[in-house]
DNA sequence: TCATTTACGTTGCTAGTACCAACTAAACTG
DNA sequence: CAGTTTAGTTGGTACTAGCAACGTAAATGA
């Protein structure tokens, strides 16, 4: 995780204006907020429309890909990286298993649960997905030069890790998630 | 596709390496593509959770919010800028309606449309919400310094216009201008 | 060892999302 | 005034999402 340029924090003296610093701050979440919402409706929209083109909802499609990322999973794992409540995922896999992308296999070290694995045809049908999201994606990044692109993958991935610290470990987590109200 | 490439599209003397500029392209996608996934991911689960306090579903809150934002709207509207079918548009509405967020009004120019407006109880209750969301933000920009910031809102929106060109007329696109690429 | 408790996963329930298709009614078109 | 198009609703189906209630298996403990 390069958190840099520390370096270039004299912003703040480049600033020509004498608002306090959590002025901007305030202003700035808005102004995020706002783009955020924008840029992830679109790629919901965008996503779902793609996905759908190989008969897969968009959550079977998650499912299947943190299966192939991260192995066999047990379906407690599935949910929680899924942020969903073990029903639900349960419903997924079960969908996965219809389809033929996945199988359950028993678990040896506890006869009650279950593993949950890509089958080939899953594997192979989630890196054609993979792989139609990513010329997306390339489309998208053809207007911008190779700084650019360097400097959005890494704020991207700030804001996400940002995010994940305020929501308790979630996907790659394997804890649960439960609202303790 | 005119994307807003500032100067050069081969600006490979710009990069020191000698890579071909398509194979970092490429490279760039693909880390793009997962570094927006989980970004997305994480918001949305995060988005969930803050709304369901509320009583209201994501797909209802966003409906609240297009309302706010861009005034009263007939129903095809708001189904376009929400990339939905007017049906399940309707249905979002109609649990709008009983909850009291919104209300339908006869559209005076046409007796067979109706205008969906949010209601006062309802305004209130969205600048609740995003003042709860804009709060998440800010907490997850307190690491950036504000030229990151700067940098983080350029990017995203860049991103999304991007995006919004290959997805035709989207959200805040009332445009019927089909794709005519 | 046998009873209790805890954990894993499934199923029933309810609400909501999302699409297509069919429908009513009003508005345009000739 | 037909005939067509458009606005919105409703029916049907599949899926998403969470809670609660299971059955079964493992862990605990007396």
């Amino acid at each position: 995780m390069p958190l840099q340029s520390d370096s270039d924090n004299k912003s703040d003296s480049d600033n020509p204006r004498d608002l306090p610093s959590g002025e901007n701050l305030d202003r700035d979440a808005r102004a995020l907020y706002d783009a955020l919402n924008q840029l992830i409706r679109v790629h919901q929209f965008r996503d779902r429309d793609r996905i759908c083109g190989y008969d897969l909802s968009v959550a079977q499609c998650y499912a299947l890909e943190t299966l192939v990322h991260q192995g066999p999973l047990r379906l407690q794992g599935l949910a929680s990286v899924m942020y969903l409540d073990k029903s639900t995922a349960s419903r997924v896999v079960d969908a996965l298993v219809r389809k033929g992308h996945v199988d359950r296999i028993a678990d040896p070290a506890d006869r009650r649960a279950a593993l949950i694995r890509p089958t080939v045809q899953g594997e192979a049908l989630y890196q054609t997905i993979r792989a139609d999201l990513i010329a997306e994606e390339r489309a998208m990044l053809e207007g911008l030069t190779p700084d650019m692109r360097q400097a959005a993958l890494t704020l991207i991935r700030q804001l996400t890790q940002a995010a994940h610290r305020r929501c308790g470990p979630g996907p790659g987590g394997l804890s649960p998630v439960q609202n303790e109200t």
